[in-house]
DNA sequence: TAACGATAGGGAACGTTGTTCCGTTTGACA
DNA sequence: TGTCAAACGGAACAACGTTCCCTATCGTTA
C-alpha cells in the first residue's frame, strides 16, 4: 500500500496542479465511459471525453488495468472489508459466504464487461487480475474456513478457485434477460454444502 | 440441414474443385491454428498456414464464427448426440446428466479460447453462439427434464441458463493448474439437486 | 484442342484499434 | 520574470479485421 497523497512521503516530490487535475478529470471520463461502452471501450474514446490526448491516459496509467483498478479501487476495498464484517453479523458462518458472495457478484454484474476482462488471458490484464485475487480471495478463503470448521460446507474447496469460477458465471450476465448469474451462483453455493 | 454435397440437391450448382480443394485445406489449416493460436487467431495467419490470401477466408466462411462452427461441427453433433445415449445406458437420469455435462466441459477445455468466443457479445459471433445454442439446449431440457421427473434435482432449472454458466465456467480452464472447470462444474451440478 | 465466360484467388488498400514518439506548452520555483 | 523539468497533444507506427479490384484458373463448348 503506497501512500497516495497525505503523509511525510518523502520519495513523493508531489506532482504538478495539472496533472493532478488530469489524474481525476480522467478518473471521471474514465468512469463515465465505462458505464456506458464497457471497460474496454477504445483509449480515444475515454481521451476525448476527459479532454485530453492519448498519451495523457499512458502517462498517468500505464497499462488499462491500472486504469481500471483506479476507477474500481474503492468499491472493491468496500467488498474486501464487508468479508469480516459480514461473518460477525450473520446468523452463520455458510449465511456470510453466501451474502459476501452475492456482494461480488452485484458489484461485476453491473461493470459492463469486467467480468469478461477480469478471466482474460491477455497478459495486459495480469495486474488486474492479481489485484482482485489479492485482495478478494483471502476474505474468501476466510469465510470457507469459518463454514466448513462450522460443519456447513466441505472443506475441500479451494478460495481462488471458487472466485474464479464465480467470476466467470458473472461474464455476460448484463443485458441478458434469460442469464441470471446471482441464480447460477447461488446453485454453485448450494452445492458447496456437505453431500449426505 | 442442408445437404453438404451428396443426393440430389438441385440449387447446389457444385463448385469448382479448387473451390472445394480450398475449403478443405482451409479447415485443416484453421483447425491446426486453432490448436496452438486459439480459435482467435489472427486471420492472416491461417490463410498464411493454408497458403491461400485473406480473400479467400472469407469467399469460403464469411465470418470468423462460420469458421469455427465447420472446424468443429462434427464433435459438437457428437456430444449432441450422446445425450440421448447416455440417458438409454446410464443408471439414472440425474448421472446421466452428469456424464453428458463431463462430455461437453471436455470439448469446451481442450479447445483453446472457445468457451471464451462462445460468450463473448460480439455481434460477429452471434451465429456460433445461436448454433451452439440450438444444438445443445435441447438436449440438456431433455435431460433435465427426466432427471426432475425421476425426482432427482429441482425442476424450476433452465437448459439455456445451465449450458451457459457451464459455458462461462470452462472459460480459462486451459493451462491454469489452479483452476479446474471439470470440479466447479461438478459443484455445480450437485448444486442441482432436490434441497432437502 | 482452343477459346471463352464465369468462378475463384491474391494481395494491396482501408478503417479501427492500442501504443509510442517528439515538438510544444505550462507549472513551479528562484 | 526567466528558466527548466514536467506534462501535454496529436501525429506516427504497428497489428488486426475487412473489402476491393485485377488476375488466374476451371469447366464448358465449338
Amino acid at each position: 500500500m503506497k501512500d497516495s497523497d497525505g503523509g511525510a512521503g518523502h520519495p513523493a516530490p508531489r506532482k504538478r496542479a495539472d496533472a493532478r487535475r488530469n489524474e481525476r478529470t480522467l478518473l471521471d471520463a474514465a468512469a463515465a465511459v465505462f458505464v456506458t461502452s464497457g471497460v474496454e471501450a477504445p483509449v480515444r474514446d475515454i481521451a476525448s471525453r476527459a479532454g485530453v490526448g492519448v498519451a495523457t491516459i499512458y502517462r498517468h496509467f500505464p497499462t488499462r488495468a491500472a486504469l481500471i483498478i483506479a476507477v474500481y479501487r474503492h468499491q472493491v476495498e468496500a467488498c474486501a472489508e464487508a468479508g469480516p464484517a459480514l461473518l460477525a453479523s450473520s446468523a452463520s458462518p455458510h449465511a456470510a459466504l453466501a451474502r459476501w458472495i452475492n456482494l461480488f457478484v452485484d458489484f461485476l454484474v453491473t461493470k459492463h464487461g469486467l467480468a469478461a476482462v477480469l478471466q482474460s488471458d491477455d497478459a495486459g490484464f495480469d495486474t488486474l487480475h492479481a489485484y482482485f485475487l489479492d485482495r478478494l480471495v483471502p476474505v474468501c478463503a476466510q469465510l470457507l474456513e469459518a463454514a466448513a470448521v462450522a460443519g456447513e460446507i466441505r472443506s475441500d474447496v479451494d478460495a481462488y478457485e471458487l472466485m474464479r469460477g464465480v467470476g466467470n458465471l458473472c461474464i455476460g450476465a448484463d443485458n441478458n434477460p434469460r442469464y441470471d448469474a446471482r441464480r447460477l451462483v447461488e446453485l454453485l453455493i448450494s452445492g458447496l454444502r456437505l453431500p449426505r
